[in-house]
DNA sequence: GATGTTTTCGACTTAGCGTCGAAAACTTTC
DNA sequence: GAAAGTTTTCGACGCTAAGTCGAAAACATC
C-alpha cells in the first residue's frame, strides 16, 4: 500500500532533479543463546531504523542518506551509519547494487547504491533509539524497496560464504568450531557438518588454532580448542570449491 | 596526465549538483579466425568509442551518458546503446557496480553505474564512426575510470562463466565444441579440454546436440556435431562447481 | 569408578572434474 | 581404391576434495 507518487521530478526551473542516496545492509549472527554468546538457534539479522517521518512512517528501513557532492559514497556511508546507528566500523563492507527504479520513492526521483556491511555477533546492541536488529527469516514489510535491498544483500554473503573467508567479518576475535558451525548454518539456511566445515577451513589455511579453552560456563564435554581466522580482510580463498548443503537431509 | 581538475562541484546559486549517467561495458569474443567464424586465437573484446572532445578528447572511453530523471537506468543504457553504437539488444545485460570518487570526473561530480552486456560473436560489427572492438588483453589507456570499469566487467564475466550458463550470451545460436572451446579459452584465459567442457555442459543440461554439419569450408577430418545452449536466459547451472585451468600446464 | 556429554580426528565413501587414448568419420593424396 | 592425415567423439581411468561415520579423547556429574 504505497503513497501514490504526487511530486513532480523537475524543481520549479524544470531542471531535471534527483537525489542519490547510499544504503547500508548491516548483516550480523545472532541471538539463539544466553547472552551475546551464540547458540544452536542463532540466525541472520538486519540493522533497521523505524521511520519516524513520511513517507512510510512507522515502518521499518535501512540506514542510510544522500551523499555530499565532496565526499565519496563509502565516506557518505560512514558518516550516516555513525550519526544514525552510533555504529562504529563495519568488519566488512562491500557494494551491493544500485536501485533506480523511477517509482521507487513515491515523492523525488532517488537513486540509491546500497552496501552490505558485516559486523561479528559479539558487537552486541545499537545506540539509537528506534534502531533494532530484525530476523531476516522473519522479516516485516520494510519501506520503500528495502526489503529487496536486504534480499540482495543476503544472497551476496550467502554467495560468498562458501568459496571466500568473507565468514570472519561475522565471527568473533576468538571462537569454538561449534559456534563458528552456529554462523555458517545462519547464513547458509542448512545444516553444516563440523567436521567437514573444520577441514575444509584448515585446508585452505583460513583458520588456526589458538589453544583450548576452560569455558566458565560449560555444561560438560570435551573443553572446546579456540580458533582464529588467520587474516582480518576479505579474500577469495578457494573459487573451486563450495561448502554444499548435507546430501543426506 | 588527466587534466587538472577546475570547475567546483556547485552551481551558481551554490546548490550541490552532480550527474548520474550510466556505461556500457558491451564485451564478446571475436577474431582469430577468418571473416567472422571463430578461431584458435579468438579474444575477448570491448566495444569502445573514440572520444572528440575535452575531457579525454581523442582517448577511447565506454559508451554511455546521463539518466533522464523519467527513466531508469536499464532504458537510459539501452538509449545510450542504440545511438551511440546503433547496437541492437544485449544478449545478456547485469549491472555491474556504480563509480563515484570524486576526482573521477575532472571537470564535474559524475557517478556513473555502469552495466555489463553480452552479444555473440555473429553480431559483427559496429555500425557508427570512431567505435571498435578492443582487445581486452592490450587495452590502450582509456579515458576517466573506463580501464577499471572494464576490467571489473571481465573480472564478472570470467568469474560467473564456469558455474551459470552466461556463456550463452557469447555463443551464437548454433555452434561446435571447438568453436564453444575458443569462446570459453578466450573468457577464462587458460587452455580449455573439449572432452571435459562437453561433459560438464551435458550433465548440467546447459547444451544439447543439434545435429550434424556438413561444413562447407572444411579441412577435412571428422564432420563436427552442432550444438544449442538449452536456454536463452542466464541463470545458475551449478553453484558446486567450476571449470578450473588444466593442471597439466 | 561409571555414566553422559561434547569435541576431535582418522578412515571410508562418493561425486565430479582432469586426462588420455582409441575409435569414428570425414578429406586428401598416391 | 587403399593409405595417410585430420578432426571429432567418447569411453575409461585417475585424482582431488567434499560428505559421512564412528571411535577415541577429555571433560563434568552422579
Amino acid at each position: 500500500m504505497r503513497p501514490v507518487m504526487r511530486a513532480p521530478f523537475r524543481d520549479q526551473r524544470g531542471v531535471a532533479k534527483y537525489r542519490h542516496e547510499v544504503l547500508g545492509v548491516v548483516l550480523r549472527v545472532g541471538g539463539g543463546g544466553s547472552q551475546g554468546a551464540l547458540g544452536g538457534g542463532a540466525r541472520l539479522q538486519v540493522l533497521a531504523r523505524n521511520r519516524d517521518h513520511e513517507p512510510f512512517a512507522g515502518m521499518w528501513a535501512l540506514p542510510g542518506g544522500p551523499v555530499e557532492v565532496s565526499e565519496s559514497m563509502e565516506e557518505a556511508l560512514a558518516r550516516h551509519l555513525s550519526a544514525q546507528l552510533g555504529l562504529g566500523s563495519l568488519r566488512h563492507r562491500e557494494q551491493l547494487a544500485t536501485f533506480s527504479d523511477p517509482g521507487r520513492d513515491p515523492f523525488e526521483r532517488t537513486i540509491a547504491t546500497a552496501y552490505l556491511g558485516l559486523v561479528p555477533c559479539s558487537d552486541s546492541s545499537p545506540g539509537a533509539a528506534g534502531v533494532r536488529w530484525l530476523d531476516l527469516a522473519d522479516l516485516p514489510e520494510m519501506a520503500f524497496d528495502h526489503h529487496l535491498v536486504v534480499e540482495q544483500g543476503a544472497e551476496r554473503l550467502r554467495g560468498k560464504v562458501s568459496y571466500t573467508n568473507i565468514a570472519f567479518a561475522l565471527a568473533p576475535g576468538e571462537f569454538t568450531m561449534a559456534a563458528l558451525r552456529d554462523i555458517y548454518r545462519a547464513v547458509l539456511g542448512h545444516e553444516v557438518d563440523v567436521t567437514n566445515l573444520s577441514r575444509v577451513l584448515r585446508r585452505r589455511g583460513q583458520i588456526e588454532r589458538v589453544g583450548t579453552r576452560a569455558e566458565p560456563g560449560s555444561r560438560g564435554g570435551r573443553p572446546p580448542s579456540t580458533w582464529r581466522f588467520t587474516e582480518d580482510a576479505y579474500r577469495v580463498t578457494d573459487p573451486f570449491a563450495v561448502l554444499g548443503p548435507a546430501r543426506g537431509r
